[in-house]
DNA sequence: CGGAGGTTTGAAAAGAGTCAAAGGTCGTGG
DNA sequence: CCACGACCTTTGACTCTTTTCAAACCTCCG
């Protein structure tokens, strides 16, 4: 079924629909297949999910994989590349709600009214595969165990939130960036990259939102925390961080 | 199978198990169905539902409905009272992240890891009804719309979530107050209840831990809402909400 | 190589936190 | 039924963090 859909790629913006067929990628043989939904997965559940995830989406640096209001028809999993999650305020503030890389999925705040409530932004170039959501909710309910990863994968974004929230509500604002370094450090060791050096994909204004602190407190956190060893900070790179020390500062008050 | 626990109510701290056949509330007559899990079931599907249902448990004000760390086995439906859910940080710092009336759940940010990841709380002298999660799963696979319906409510718990956010990153005190003040009239407007004049269950402190605010600014801000006329306030009493007003100062700058 | 966008730093202002004190409310036990 | 204590609320005065406004610098892309 899947296999009919051996067109050539498309090339055309802002978001491009590629047919999977072509790409021999599909979930079983996805190298971030541990990271994603089909993690717990035996070889012939995998296979009931390949028919489910039969195209992918390539989405341009800053271009939206889908924005507030949208119809909801699939759930994303993230392949290559990171996004951000937004939502407005009705005088028109932005606050970023969350931070997704490979292996994270995008949409689930849709599905309880059938319509995408906030912004889904590509930080740099980036790929999407596309899961929609009524196949995979049949596909659930017939393999329990793509069912439980999905509740899990909803669970864990509540978790994430509820982490955010505590940051946004008890931290201050180095507390905030400390925990949010430590976060990205925990996420790139996860994915098999080094913990402590990395590129922020996000510029010093997207980490304040992130944070609910402005751009300028960010750019004087960072550089306090690097006067004081903490780390070194080049522009977006960051490197030799002290993740015991980041930890210290991070709701540990000294 | 449910009516074989026939057994007399038992009356012991801190949290009463309860036998649902001696009480004839069922889901399929539970009179706040509508608000909850079973919204949009069927009669059949009810039946299934009933059968998941067979616990209850009554928590006394102030006491845990479960605790950070605890094993998670059931998702839990309010069925009276009110809850809120807590996060602590590394040094003991507390945020609330969550505030649940009749027919919301608690529990979801359990399922990802099998353990519980917050304290719910009681308000009020409050009654929950226990949803062991294995059965429900399995019950959600042979019912669809159980299924759907279960999706929903992980959905809006992280819309939810993600509203919180946007309050605590980019309202600023008085905005905070005004969209709680909102977002509760809404909610008991949705139970049937008056939704300009209502009596909080928090304290000022619970409030500004929930807004991410100190009691003494909570405090101020409701004295400067009720001097510009939005509100009355009597202690927990809140009276003659202005809620257009009140919508105006959350989020829209004047 | 020009310019837009991003970053850093400083100085002043505003918002919220902290500390303190007094008054109010509620439930319990005498 | 009253009194006591525990807890909650309000308000003031002062402090501190973060924001706001401003200016200069950097750097990366076309």
């Amino acid at each position: 079924m899947a296999e009919s859909a051996r067109t050539a790629p498309v090339e055309q913006s802002p978001a491009t629909v590629i047919s999977i067929g072509d790409l021999r990628t599909r979930c079983s043989r996805c190298d971030i297949r541990e990271l994603c939904l089909p993690v717990g997965l035996d070889a012939n559940a995998l296979r009931q999910l390949d028919d489910v995830v039969t195209t992918r989406r390539r989405v341009k640096r800053g271009e939206p994989l889908y924005r507030s209001g949208d119809a909801f028809l699939a759930l994303y999993a993230v392949r290559v590349g990171t996004f951000k999650t937004t939502l407005l305020t009705a005088d028109g503030r932005e606050q970023i709600t969350g931070y997704q890389m490979s292996g994270d999925l995008l949409g689930l705040d849709g599905i309880a009214s059938r319509r995408h409530r906030c912004d889904a932004i590509a930080l740099e170039d980036s790929e999407a595969c596309v899961m929609p959501f009524e196949r995979l909710s049949d596909v659930a309910r017939a393999v329990s165990a793509l069912q439980q990863s999905l509740h899990r994968f909803l669970s864990r974004e509540i978790g994430r939130d509820q982490q955010l929230m505590l940051a946004l509500g008890r931290l201050r604002g180095e507390e905030r960036v400390a925990a949010f370094l430590v976060n990205l450090a925990e996420r790139h060791r996860a994915r098999g990259f080094a913990a402590n050096e990395f590129v922020l994909r996000m510029t010093r204004a997207e980490i304040g939102n992130y944070l609910g602190l402005e751009l300028e407190t960010v750019s004087r956190l960072f550089s306090r925390l690097a006067r004081e060893g903490l780390l070194q900070v080049d522009g977006r790179v960051v490197r030799s961080l002290d993740l015991e020390g980041l930890r210290k500062r991070a709701g540990e008050r000294c």
